[in-house]
RNA sequence: GGCGAUUUAGUGUAGAGGCCUAGCACGCCGCCCUCUCACGGCGGAAACCCGGGUUCGAAUCCCGGAUUCGCUACCA
């Protein structure tokens, strides 16, 4: 019988939650979905030098906007709270002393400057079978002694007592078997001295298994240690439940080499971070996906093909979709460099999909920063301008740049099309494009385009050069919709005076 | 250094011995559309890490090497 699916997310709440996390978060998203299972939150602060304020309030406001749903954990509550690492003290502690009372893990005294003597005094030291019974632990010590540091308050660790020699067997999802041998690794700390927590080991090892995780789905740099946690799940006697593992391929640079850091975004000038992060300490503020203008849906479908993909062509899915194709058999294995210019596809892809008064609305705030006056503009006006340039944008932001006519009058004229388009005689043919333009029964684009172009080849002007010209005065460069899509929009007093402008203020290049 | 993972165009990927003269997408280039810039449509350049095997036949299987990445903390 297959035991019901149940995964986890457990970040640390150390700083905002980059990037990667995001889309380990969503990959165990879609797989729980996928199987009906559970979707669990959990927090991981037993570093309590690194913990940061707010990361964690960060984090569940992360998911929520990108739509990640969590059923259980931190901020929702359920059978197997609490989810929070540091308020689960008592717990460790009893998980502790049954490893150390079955001989699977033992008390260590050495100090860090002692370890670090040991460490530079032969190439690869670790502390394992071959290097413990020279150092102070309760195995080379007699225990009334180690009894009385204890009391005395000496400060020490709990170690994992690993048997050298055996071949450890790690069954992941998307790599196949991963055999390690044991001798290769050391005696982890299970338990930390400085701020009695354990460490991640031990306490992954006790939540999962507590927690009933029937799926740990982690990024890759936890391979390493996988070996170390099957262990640990056979010294507490859990193998029969012990969960399946997936290492997930990372999130690399998209130029240089390594891991994608946060400071490959500040480089190349693309977010890491789903929502923009204040730093506490240093006050430094990191952009994030949200405020950039990303929609999302367009987050969660780039991140979903980082690393995995639905088996055939298909690239725009929106989450459900997700869901009902996720499988870790379409996981690839390497790491993927982060496509940060498909991301930008993506999000132009899905705001054409926003219908035009909900960009609009997005627009105003926009509007509102460039000094526009709102109050002389319909929503539906608004609408329909973001209705005309919306194709080229790949960002709400992007509006501006492409509308701003709409709602202002050209201040300079680019000078290029100037020099291209703006004859001597232009001032005398514009002169004349008002009256014909004034003497039009309707603006409407179908019925003012013959009008104009009849008069252009009536007199036997040159359409391109007018019609640039035209547009020269209207828009105040080469670019842009329609011209008379552009101008049954706008307010025909409006395109007269600015007209008129260009008369006045364009000048002849030479 | 040790251990593990990894390897298809610039990038993300499809491909599970003959269907591959290697597909798709982003990006790039060109053409068309056209009053402009875009959008869109059409087209183009561009890849199986290397070397050995196995096989009638290998991107696909095996071996070796190289590459890249990760881990190697009382951080996660």
């Amino acid at each position: 019988m297959e035991r019901q699916v149940r995964v986890r997310f457990a970040p640390s709440p150390t700083g905002p939650l980059h990037i990667g996390g995001v889309r380990t978060a969503l990959y165990n998203y879609l797989f729980a979905r996928r199987h009906s299972g559970v979707m669990i939150l959990r927090i991981e602060d037993t570093d309590s030098q690194r913990f940061v304020p707010g990361a964690e309030d960060y984090i569940i406001e992360s998911l929520k906007w990108l739509g990640i749903e969590i059923d259980e954990g931190v901020g929702h509550g359920g059978p197997h709270g609490p989810y929070r690492q540091s308020e689960r003290r008592d717990i460790y502690r009893k998980y502790v002393k049954q490893l150390l009372d079955n001989d699977k893990a033992y008390i260590a005294f050495d100090t860090p400057a002692e370890l670090e003597v040991a460490r530079n005094s032969k190439p690869n030291w670790q502390y394992d079978s071959t290097t413990r019974m020279s150092m102070r632990n309760s195995l080379t010590m007699p225990a009334d002694e180690v009894k009385q540091l204890i009391e005395n308050g000496e400060k020490y660790v709990v170690r994992f007592l690993i048997e050298p020699g055996r071949d450890v067997e790690v069954n992941d999802l998307v790599r196949g078997k991963v055999i390690i041998n044991s001798s290769v690794l050391d005696d982890k700390v299970l338990y930390k001295s400085t701020d009695d927590l354990p460490t991640y080991h031990l306490a992954n090892i006790v939540d999962d298994h507590l927690m009933e995780v029937s799926h740990v789905i982690r990024g890759e740099e936890w391979l390493p240690s996988a070996p170390l946690h099957v262990l640990l799940y056979e010294a507490f006697g859990w193998t029969d439940t012990m969960p399946q593992f997936v290492h997930l391929p990372l999130l690399l640079k998209p130029d240089g080499k390594g891991k994608l850091s946060k400071r490959d975004g500040d480089r190349l000038g693309f977010p890491v971070f789903p929502l923009e992060w204040h730093d506490p300490a240093s006050g430094a503020i990191s952009s994030g996906y949200r405020e950039k203008g990303y929609l999302p849906q367009a987050v969660v479908n780039f991140l979903a093909l980082l690393g995995w993909n639905p088996g055939d062509d298909t690239e725009i899915m929106s989450m459900d979709e997700l869901i009902n194709k996720f499988s870790f058999e379409h996981c690839s294995k390497a790491g993927a460099k982060f496509a940060y210019e498909k991301g930008k596809w993506f999000n132009h892809h899905y705001l054409q999909e926003v219908d035009d008064l909900t960009l609009a609305e997005k627009f105003k705030p926009i509007l509102e920063q460039h000094g526009v006056n709102q109050a002389n503009f319909t929503d539906e006006y608004i609408a329909k301008a973001v209705a005309m340039v919306k194709g080229r944008i790949n960002f709400v932001g992007d509006l501006w740049e492409q509308a701003a006519f709409f709602f202002v009058a050209p201040t300079e004229y680019d000078p290029k099309a100037v020099k291209k388009r703006w004859s001597e005689e232009m001032p005398r043919i514009m002169t004349e494009l008002i009256d014909v333009l004034k003497g039009m029964p309707s603006w409407k684009s179908s019925e003012a385009e013959p009008i104009v172009l009849g008069w252009i080849a009536d007199k036997g002007y040159h359409l391109g050069n007018v019609m640039n010209a035209f547009r020269l005065t209207v828009v105040g460069e080469c670019k842009g919709p329609h011209m008379f899509d552009i101008t049954e929009l706008m307010d025909p007093a409006e395109t007269i005076r600015r007209i008129e402008a260009g008369i006045n203020n364009i000048k002849p290049t030479e």
